[in-house]
DNA sequence: ATGGGAGCTACAGTGGCTAGAGGTTCAAGA
DNA sequence: TCTTGAACCTCTAGCCACTGTAGCTCCCAT
């Protein structure tokens, strides 16, 4: 039975991270001592744990929902897992192709200014003339960087 | 003098995100009718195009800001613009380098994963066992995905 | 009994938009 | 000139996943 201090600080998350996680309903409500404060079984803590390595992989809260749900086993089989880490993965194959995208045409940009004048400065010249490049409007769920 | 409507089809953004533009001061206050309608003149609709351009790469709404202080030519070198656009390059790379992290390791559990029973479900054993990758906490300013 | 670190709730703020309500303006056609 | 109705206006709230703050209360060691 840890206290919610604690269990952050060996999960390596915030105190305030585990309060919002419950109040958005991925950690049930805790035990609670009688003056009101939280405190921690195991198996609150290897869910937690659960969540944050989803997130690591960007998964979004509505995402590891669901995982959280087949890994209960309530209902759903592996597939339906392999399926949400594949939607995942699509996801991110998509946004590094906009990355890496991103990335050559910036290097470009930055190597080949010649940094003497504003006025003949590669940076601003290539962001005022540039031109959309292809797979630029894609979805790719609440990637945030904490 | 274009409308707002007419800007906002031919730069390819929405009517909102121009005048959200302009609130947070990165459009000056347009030209307006009568009646109150902004009118567009092709100044504008530059500096618009400015903003979209540099918003593809990344760039954050500060940065670009001051990319357009270095662009009007008040003061600043296209030293500095270089300087903006290398920062946002090795942000990039930083956030890289996670995202191909992310992607072998999922690539790795939905691969292995044998899909028969939930019990012995790769995927899901995976995030229960997860330990960190390296170079997780990196800040990234605000890319966040339209 | 007391001090203070740690917990509690509730709410505001972040970035970068986006959507909607409810009202006004503009320009084309009758 | 009048009438439509599409497009404009402002203002406010919502999205995601937290994070920070104010102003309390609790728990435990001394």
């Amino acid at each position: 039975m840890l206290t919610i201090g604690a269990v952050a600080r060996s999960a390596g998350s915030k105190v305030q991270t585990i309060r919002y996680y419950e109040q958005v309903g991925l950690l049930k409500p805790t035990r609670r001592t009688k003056g009101g404060q939280r405190r921690y079984s195991v198996a609150d803590i290897d869910r937690l744990e659960f969540i944050l390595h989803s997130r690591q992989f960007g998964f979004s809260l509505e995402a590891i929902r669901e995982l959280l749900e087949l890994s209960s086993g309530a209902r759903g089989s592996c597939k339906s897992a392999t399926n949400v880490a594949q939607r995942q993965l699509n996801a991110l194959e998509r946004k590094l192709l906009l990355l890496l995208e991103q990335k050559k045409v910036l290097e470009q940009m930055v190597r080949e200014c010649p940094c003497n004048s504003v006025a003949s400065c590669q940076v601003l010249e290539s962001l005022r003339k540039y031109i959309d490049f292809p797979s630029s409007n894609e979805a790719f769920g609440g990637q945030n960087n904490p």
